[in-house]
DNA sequence: TAAAATTCTTGCCATAAGACAAGTTCAACT
DNA sequence: AGTTGAACTTGTCTTATGGCAAGAATTTTA
């Protein structure tokens, strides 16, 4: 595994061929197997992952202990509990691998280092927070506007792997909705084509 | 009108007397009328606000052009449009004052320069950007694991200023139902009491 | 202060999604 | 390979919320 992928996460105007290197060279391979958890709740998180290959799931509980997962991350994109990481609190949020997975890990130490002293890399977290930030918001008010059944066909648009390879309950209490209804969504769409 | 708030608003552990003088002084005292925009759909938001005093709201459009509000903003809190003030990028929201309000502003220009230079205050807008993302990250679960009266219960608990000073249209799209289903969950709710 | 416009409420009926319970299929583990 | 348990589907009924339209109340404007 090359660290190809790295270069193209990280990539940004402001940053350097040297500093862009700096920041690579903070990042070690690591691999889960399926079903592990990479954050419990309660824990502090000491770093991220880089997704390389693979899908994992965050998951909160609600007041009646169901299991609600909150985001999927797959392939190149950002694995971390912004809030337990950065506010060096404990986690919220439980995250699991759902596949194999195989990523870059950078501690929390490194990561500081950088982030201060690189200012093209303060640029690049303040961008990728502003990204994760908008996403969130129209999460939020698509949740409501958007029925069931259109969130689950954008899913599938935007981010078919997830439905590939996640099991399907996960993939209803993500969408906000319950296994059996679900199941009766996902019938009649296949009924559709 | 003093600027004490800011000063509770900028204090942050890694923030020195001197920087925070700094960044206090870079901000200025403005005003606006009920029903002004502070900043519209298409346009680059410049700077963002300080709430002395007063309420607004963001809102979006949904894909059959209803307005949908998305936030409030009232005392103490900040006004801004974080995609479009940190990616220099059209707004894809309306901000819109609901009563006469006092702020204090600050110019993207002098942001960025002390975000640069004082690296507490790059700490201190971390932390604010984190603090955000976990709040539409929490509202979106909470928008469909929660009722709407329940999202309505919590609201009058958590920000009783809105429900005071805001049309009432405003917040039923802020929480994600027709204001004609608000209407009865209101009066649901004041024949309990 | 009257007229107009907007906001809010209410009635009636439609619909999306939930609750619960019984099957059915699938995967994991001896 | 057979058993156990988890994941998924389906049926029936209930409930929260929406759509539309009419009326009441409030605010804005002339």
């Amino acid at each position: 595994m090359t660290k190809e992928l790295l270069y193209h996460i990280y990539s940004h105007p402001l940053i350097g061929e040297t500093e862009l290197e700096k920041i690579i060279q903070a990042h070690q391979s690591i691999s889960f197997k399926k079903g592990t958890f990479i954050l419990k709740e309660g824990e502090i998180s000491d770093g991220y992952l880089i997704m390389e290959n693979g899908l994992m799931r965050s998951f909160a509980h609600n007041y009646n202990g169901n299991d609600i997962t909150t985001d999927f991350f797959s392939n190149q994109e950002i694995v971390i509990e912004v809030l337990s990481l950065f506010q060096r609190m404990p986690a919220g949020e439980n995250i699991q691998a759902l596949t194999d997975c195989e990523c870059w890990e950078i501690k929390f130490d490194a990561f500081q280092e950088l982030f201060h002293s690189i200012p093209g890399f303060t640029e690049w977290g303040r961008l990728w927070m502003t990204n994760r930030l908008f996403h969130f918001k129209q999460r939020s008010v698509e949740m409501v506007t958007i029925s069931a059944k259109d969130r689950y066909l954008q899913l599938i648009k935007e981010k078919p792997q997830i439905v590939l390879q996640s099991p399907l309950k996960y993939i209803a209490s993500y969408l906000g909705i319950t296994d059996t209804s679900f199941s009766r969504i996902r019938k009649e769409v296949s009924q559709e084509n």
